[in-house]
DNA sequence: CTTATGTCAGGGATACTGACATGT
DNA sequence: CACATGTCAGTAACCCTGACATAA
């Protein structure tokens, strides 16, 4: 019985899970450490989405919740949250009297801007770090993951039961 | 007033934020939905985390924890729940009285099995899809950015307020 | 007894569905 | 009224902390 730290079937294909997984962590984690150090404190974890899809102009909910692939009831108390922080405001829409946007205050886009400066950082880092490859072939990676992952011909997955 | 779905601020880093979070999601739902089709019906989410750390031969359920870097009773539920589903049982731990292992079934063994085949699957043609780079070359910069975004060093971040 | 292991109870953070309110 | 937008209420899935039970 192996008792170690290290995970099960350590094989590749558990690695390329494992280190894909772990990457979205990674990088929240660091986005919001970095914006909670730089004293916007009250920030939760699911803040950082009303943000990374916000136009500095201003968006509608319902575009800030097909952004982010949420309800808009769900996106909608994240912008109430940063409403009272005094990040975000709520101001009529001037070409649609029916509905409202949801803009940036000046903190907001204090907040916005210090956020995005992280991630350049972070992005320039990662570039030095790298040997052999680009950031711009890994992003292009991924993009082509995502892509091999939505169309998924992993042919049909034979059922359970009667396989052979 | 822009109102498309093309997020806000599409600039580099923002794309490198979306396409590093949208990975997980991809690759997760990837292999949710093949083994759901494979007849493993009942499984959530959450289950993966398991068989993602659990050996063939059993695991304790303080080390399936730590290697999923959770609690040992958030891991211990999803056991409860896989046990219930007969894939995994558990038995006395031969070199401890005090503790027994988590062992998988013959019924999760073979999800272990098409789970572990459809990640292959799905690195192969990952690995069909890229030109310019390999799969080793991207789990390799994967490996770099999260050291990147545990050290940290974005200098000290400035405080709000009294920045300039 | 001390310690490792595991279970029980309660709760927090997140996001969903359904029902409803509001304004054009 | 019909429709788009947005809010309210209840709930699900997930994971946490604290307290406790069990056995070596």
């Amino acid at each position: 019985v192996t008792d170690t730290l290290e995970p099960a079937g350590a094989d590749d294909a558990m690695a390329m899970i494992r280190l894909v997984k772990g990457a979205k962590g990674h990088i929240e984690g660091s986005v919001l450490r970095y914006l909670r150090a730089a004293g916007f404190d009250a920030l939760r974890l699911a803040h950082l989405q009303v943000f990374e899809n916000l136009d500095r102009d201003g968006t509608h909910l319902t575009t800030l919740s097909e952004r982010a692939a949420m309800s808009h009831q769900a996106m909608g108390e994240l912008v109430v949250e940063l409403v009272d922080q005094g990040y975000l405001e709520r101001i009529a829409d001037p070409e649609d009297g029916r509905s409202r946007l949801v803009r940036p205050t000046a903190a907001g886009l204090a907040l916005l801007d210090r956020g995005r400066q992280h991630v350049v950082a972070l992005r320039e880092q990662w570039e030095r770090s790298l040997g052999d490859a680009t950031v711009a072939q890994v992003l292009e990676a991924l993009t082509a993951l995502a892509r091999v992952c939505e169309v998924d011909s992993s042919a049909d997955p034979p059922r359970r039961g009667r396989s052979r």
